[in-house]
DNA sequence: TAAACACAATCTTTCGAAATTACTACGCCG
DNA sequence: CGGCGTAGTAATTTCGAAAGATTGTGTTTA
């Protein structure tokens, strides 16, 4: 499986080479509104989409349906559908329902991964901090698609991490909250210098260590803090905004 | 809130008198999906759906993409819906990550929940038991209102005590899994005499009074052991059906 | 001046026809 | 008799037009 389809294809439920229209429109809808290239709160004009995406009426308003379901978009009544908001307060949310449902995906997993989990984690991890240390060698500033990668690589970590709990629900929430905070940390990323005020490469290995070396207990509370820990760099990040915005 | 309007109300962001065509097939699909209406695993065709539910193609593909993302319909492209197969796994896949979910959220409850929750789980107790003995009272066999009645009312009962949590995303989760679990009850009470095999009065009395005692470790444990015993019923019915079948 | 109303503009929602794709049955050929 | 293409049928998918709802503006009226 290619790395930057990793998600998507573990999200469709069967592909074989006909990427339907309506679907397209979702997955680049999906996208934009995760990198903020459509703004939180922002109304969603059916014309203006059509003429963006190419596509009628009824894949997008399929594809927004969609949307709508995973909390993306919100829907008013004959007014129209926008993207969804943020809040400091949504955020912890997502935060701690991730760490409640991840923490107990990421015990079953350590609990029954066999080796085929073990490469995974270790390939995704190495693939996750060459590409990370090789945008951090070569400068500051990211672009889109860089940093669309780089997500798209921590993403498969995470999801590798966890992989092996063996539960279809467990998945597919973890999946919906990781989508959710993606949405706050993106513009972290903007912001800020890559990984500057955080050692990343070390968290990541250490959670990789502790969950091969199956030591439950401890890879879970690392894990954990991790989330939390980018909860609270985001919420300074917003904070800093607001005051400079004053 | 009215008792019958409960779970819809809760589900939709946004209403104030005009649901939308589009809105009301959702609902009527999702209803018939979940009480065996239409039949697991049977083909979803726009034609028929369309006579069924006097609506055009838009509003319906709309709804069944909705219905897909609750993972109680199924989309292969270029080859339509069908209503999403059931089997004893995901039953079990999705109670047991259901007893996660709600473990959480009831003992957040039990930790912030003030009056007005504990007068809901009150209320909603007493609505459910009433009606309950009512029927049971009234003969064996139930048809498909009173079960929807019934069911509707089950429902409120265990929302009720997680209304507290303070978590939207636990909240949508919780109400996820139940629709699912939902699905492999209808079965069940259909067939059976009506509570004749299990005193599940006396299960949801002792859940609401640990609850509303604050004994948060017995609550917890009683909540998933009534799950449980649930899908260990639905699992001996459904191989009972599978003998008698042979 | 302010409230009430009508009207126009804008946008959502819904519909059914048109295009595209999958399925089936039949006949042809090896 | 069996494999294979091939037309014909059926179903999905997509489109744009028509219908319905909301918002804003300007005009009238008390």
């Amino acid at each position: 499986m290619r790395m930057a389809d990793a998600h998507t294809a573990e999200r469709s439920q069967e592909r074989d080479r006909a990427p339907t229209l309506g679907e397209q429109v979702y997955d680049r809808l999906r996208a934009d509104i995760i990198n903020g290239t459509l703004a939180a709160g922002q109304p969603l004009r059916l014309v203006a989409l059509r003429a963006r995406y190419g596509a009628g009426f009824s894949p997008l308003r399929e594809a927004l349906s969609r949307l709508r379901s995973e909390r993306l978009v919100m829907l008013e009544e004959q007014k129209g559908f926008r993207v969804a908001p943020v809040s400091i307060a949504e955020m912890w949310d997502a935060i701690e329902t991730r760490v409640l449902i991840e923490s107990d995906a990421l015990r079953r997993s350590i609990e029954r991964g066999d080796e085929a989990w073990e490469v995974g984690i270790v390939a995704r991890f190495h693939a996750l901090s060459s590409r990370a240390a090789r945008y951090a060698a070569q400068g500051v500033q990211l672009g889109p698609d860089e940093l669309q990668e780089l997500e798209a690589r921590h993403h498969a970590f995470h999801s590798a991490l966890i992989s092996a709990a063996g539960s279809a629900w467990l998945t597919e929430f973890a999946e919906q909250l990781s989508v959710q905070t993606e949405r706050y940390r993106y513009p972290l990323l903007n912001g800020a210098t890559a990984g500057g005020q955080r050692d990343l490469h070390a968290e990541h290995q250490q959670l990789m260590e502790l969950s091969l070396a199956r030591r439950a207990d401890e890879a879970v509370a690392h894990l954990a803090e991790h989330y939390r820990r980018t909860g609270k760099l985001i919420e300074h990040h917003f904070a800093e905004r607001a005051e400079r915005a004053a």
